[in-house]
Parts: C-alpha cells; sequence; structure tokens
DNA sequence: GAGTGGTCTAGACCACGTT
DNA sequence: ACGTGGTCTAGACCACTCT
C-alpha cells in the first residue's frame, strides 16, 4: 500500500502535534521523505506544500523545511451577502432604500479610499430585515468617478451590495471588524435602545487600484460572525 | 515559451473577471485547456485546483468545471497570541493575573463545550495591557478533566493563551466575533465607561472531539481586526 | 558551488457522478 | 457506460540561497 499525498501530510501532522517533531526541526528533505514513505518526490512536495500553506511549517530553498516556531492559526471568513445570510437562517428577507444622495465625498471618505478631492460618490443607506424585524443597517458610499452608471441603477429593489457584486465581481478589499455604539439615528433603524454595543463591519474595495466603493454594516444587537478553524 | 500554472491560472481568472466567461459558464475540460495552452494537463489541474480553492470556480467529477454563480469571497484572518499582536504594534506588553480558581463547570459552559456535569474547569481572568493601558480582558475556562497539569501551571507569569500553545499546539476551534456592552467588572478593568461597545471574540477549542477550552477575550473601545482579500 | 524546494512533463490509473 | 477531475509516477530542469 503506497502512501498518497493525504497519508503523507497527516503522518507529519501528527509527528508535529504529538511533539515528536517539535517547533523549528528540520524535517527530512522530499527525497528522504519520498523514500520513506515509498513515494514519488511530487506526492511529498504536494504534502508538504498544503503544509505550509496552512501556517504548519516553514519552506526555503536550499534551507529546507522546518516546523513554524509558532503554530501560525489562522481562519477563513466567507463574506456573504446580507440576503444570502439571511436566507440560509431559513428567515424572510426583505430590503428597504432608506435615502439616496450625490455629493463631493467628504474629507473622511477621500483619505480613506484615496479618492480625489473632487470626486463625487453616489451616498446610500438602507435596511435589511429578517422575518421583518431589523437586522442591518448599511451605509455605502460609491465612487461615481469609477462607476458612473451606479448614478442610474435604481437601488429601490435591490440593494448595492448585489448590485455591486453582479457589476464588479472581483476585486480587492480591505475588511475591518469593531464595535461601535447606536447613535440616535441607528438605534431608530435598528429599534435598539442608543448607545447599544453593535457589531460593526467596514468594507473598502478597490479595482486595479481604484477605489469603488465604501461600506458600514452595523448589525442588530446580538450579532455573531462565526467560523471553524 | 510554455504557459506556467501561474499563466494559466491569470488567464483564466482574466477571462471571469472581464465577463468573457460569464458566472455559471462550463469551462473547457483540462485535457482541451492544456492543447489550448501547450502543457502539460498537471499544469493545467494545478492551475484549476488553485482557483477552486480561491472560491472562484466550482468543479465537479464528471460535470466538469463552471465559473461559480456567486463569487465566494473569502477573508482569511491570522489569528495572534495578544503579546505578539501588541509588539508588533512596537508596544510593550504587560500581562497581569486578576483571578484564579477551581470550580465546576456551570451549565452554560457544559453546554457551549458539551461538558461532562463534574467536570472541573480551572477559570482565569488576566489583563493585557500595551504601553501600559489596558487593551485586553481575558475570561478563561480551562478543562482540567482533560487538561489536570493546568492546575500546577503558574499563570502569573505566562498567559494561559500562550501556555496552551505550547502545551497542545494544535486543536480544533470555533471563533465568533460580536459586540458587547461593557460591564461594571469589564469597564474597571478597561478603564472605560459602562456599557461602552467593546469588540468581543470569543473562542471553543477541542482536542481530537474532546473541549479543552473556552476563552472571552474583550478589547478595549475602538478596536479594529482587519484583514485583506 | 551545491543542496534544497519549485515546477513541468507525459503517461497512467482511479473515483466519482451524470447520463 | 463513460467522461470528468483526482492523483500518482519517474524523470528532468530551474531558481533560490546558504556556505
Amino acid at each position: 500500500m503506497k502512501a498518497t499525498f493525504r497519508d503523507v501530510k497527516s503522518d507529519i501532522m501528527a509527528k508535529i502535534t504529538s511533539g515528536e517533531w517539535e517547533p523549528g526541526r528540520l524535517l527530512p528533505n522530499e527525497m528522504d521523505l519520498a523514500e520513506i514513505y515509498g513515494c514519488a518526490r511530487a506526492t511529498v512536495n504536494r504534502a508538504m506544500r498544503e503544509l505550509a500553506d496552512e501556517g504548519v511549517v516553514e519552506r526555503r530553498r536550499k534551507a529546507g523545511t522546518r516546523v513554524r516556531m509558532a503554530p501560525l492559526r489562522q481562519a477563513r471568513f466567507s463574506i456573504p451577502i446580507v440576503r444570502v445570510e439571511i436566507e440560509e437562517q431559513n428567515s424572510t428577507y426583505r430590503y428597504a432604500l432608506v435615502s439616496q444622495e450625490v455629493a463631493a465625498a467628504p474629507q473622511w471618505l477621500r483619505a480613506r479610499l484615496q479618492l480625489a478631492a473632487d470626486c463625487p460618490v453616489l451616498s446610500l443607506t438602507c435596511m435589511h430585515y429578517a422575518d421583518g424585524a431589523p437586522y442591518q443597517f448599511e451605509e455605502r458610499w460609491i465612487s461615481l468617478g469609477l462607476l458612473p452608471q451606479a448614478q442610474e441603477a435604481d437601488f429601490s429593489e435591490i440593494g448595492p451590495n448585489e448590485w455591486l457584486v453582479s457589476t464588479v465581481p472581483f476585486s480587492d478589499a480591505e475588511i475591518a471588524f469593531s464595535a461601535t455604539a447606536a447613535t440616535p439615528d441607528l438605534a431608530d433603524h435598528l429599534g435598539c435602545a442608543q448607545g447599544a454595543a453593535l457589531f460593526t463591519v467596514e468594507r473598502s474595495t478597490w479595482l486595479k487600484g481604484e477605489a469603488i466603493t465604501f461600506v458600514r454594516q452595523s448589525f442588530r444587537p446580538g450579532h455573531r460572525m462565526t467560523s471553524r478553524y
């Protein structure tokens, strides 16, 4: 029975988790491992490449492969569209546009997105409901310099998030999670007390270095974002 | 000049982002792509496997490879040890143990970790400071059923997080982000107003299906957790 | 300079799921 | 049944970087 890349990977992982191969330890090179496991070097290579991707080992040409000193733990979060997130909970989704206006980008937004001083932006605020109850308040700014067609789009039925995903499916983004106190306006829309602790997601998006949009999503009190790793 | 797997990957990515290959579109099979790009099938395979990992395409045997309907965006967060996080900001780290006691696991904790009714746990609370200012308040519960040696450990100098990482380096975990209002106790330790909005991370950890530990980390007001993707 | 990982090849067999 | 992706092989050449 020859070893598959999964066999090699899990065996090496076991040696590391059991402490047999301690942090900093130099692993045998790929040729030797291939001989040990009775498989081709490419098979070992794939196992080791995946372990390196996952942050378990560190590889450098000539220097070889070592167990990472501080095991680098990382979690992956999928960034869902609000509608999908709500529908996956078997709740009924409802969307409402609260306000819409075009104006020059305020200074704080220009700083965040590195926008030109006179760049016009479309400002939107909207609400997302789950089973009729307020779920998320969304404040959105879209650069009209890069996406002039946003001014013609109808955001009364479809949310800006979904419009953007269908218009500009791939882009670079920076995402930030934080907690903020509910302003009077937010409290009003979300139906919570002023000052309530709200989970907040902020995301800046660029396409080839040009700023597209900035969004701040404030969730109803008690919202949790979870992941396994 | 033959195509590398990076060439193939970025060319296919370009066809998708440009809209030439729209969502749902069936891609040519690996043999055909290999011929198109003038490379081996294994090269195409690696390119496509990475695109599938990144959520750009969806692959199924016999059914072939399709552009994902809703491009699945995902962000990777590395989960740092508090000390490392603070030191990376070029701040001075200080740790303090606030309280420590052994007791039977309360009901809510047993429910979260699926612990036996009579399982004793070590409860710890500690503070982490950056440049002398409160940075994070940590509430930690460690199962003594699985980790009896935790009772002997000295948590007055080294934090439970670092002790655990060096004792049980790899494990399964569930992580949750949320916002909570500062309790009087939290406000006292973090030096903030009662009811202030605090960014909170909760993490449950298992080793081979057995619960190890649960931790709630509450950050000082204004804390942000960021990532690019 | 020499040893390591990084990648490609041409071929093969297999596992799975659609038809 | 059959076409697709999933994986393995044995060999080769290359790129990086440590000494």
